[in-house]
DNA sequence: AGCTTAATTGCAACATTGTTGCATTTATCG
DNA sequence: CGATAAATGCAACAATGTTGCAATTAAGCT
């Protein structure tokens, strides 16, 4: 149901949700759609972008392991991709340290080939 | 002068770092405690904790590279470390997607190795 | 010193984001 | 149908973040 929604590619919001539905014609109380993003997120099913905080759809539906995110600074398009020999690395060096992971976030900036092109 | 307060090993918001200076008596309003933030992340000098969005005080001094945070989810402590394998590689992924890198953010959560002692 | 200009900080007002406790509605199941 | 559980709403609030402009402080210069 918010799913549909979520084909907006910019990350949005929770009120930013709240809006686009409200102009469909679907109420749905701000803290109920916090919840819902928490349970979206919980199945991963959509992911936070740490640098903005806005939300995503995700786009590897439920394929295992830690999904990356790539941020265009330009033009705000995403990209994602999942890639275990780094996740290993990265619980390597933890573990090396002592550290026991149990997942990683993990956000790339820069620039998508579009906007690469256009400069 | 911010630097000192930053002792306080556990993140801190732009909010806290303010009572703990007026606890010292010395005002700040919250909007330039923001803009020495920001100040101060540009430097590299600070990180914001993804996850929790509070504040450290950077553990590396001014090494070059992507900062890694690692964070107990049991404790709170964080560990922070450079691995320039771990971009690169990170890199040449997002090249083949035609994705020019900036730089990284990365945070792994996990427990560490006291919390897991006791567990 | 006295003046000018730039940089820093404060202030007020506001916008956005996130949380909590409890009531109400809706769904589920016997 | 009636009882219970799950989902949603509501109100009130707390925390976080931003903006424009005024006031203060620092720095440079003659």
């Amino acid at each position: 149901m918010l799913k549909a929604l979520e084909e907006t590619q910019e990350p949005l919001s929770p009120y930013d949700i709240q809006r686009i539905l409200r102009q469909q014609g679907k109420y749905l109380n701000h803290v109920t759609i916090y919840r819902i993003l928490d349970l979206f997120r919980r199945l991963n099913l959509a992911h936070r972008v740490l640098s903005s905080g806005g939300f995503v759809k995700c786009a590897l539906g439920d394929k295992q392991g830690c999904h990356r995110l790539m941020v265009c600074r330009c033009c705000g398009a995403l990209q994602e991709f999942i890639d275990d020999k780094l996740c290993q690395h990265e619980s390597e060096l933890a573990q090396n340290s002592g550290f026991h992971t149990e997942y990683h976030l993990s956000e790339s900036s820069g620039i998508c080939s579009d906007c690469y092109k256009k400069q």
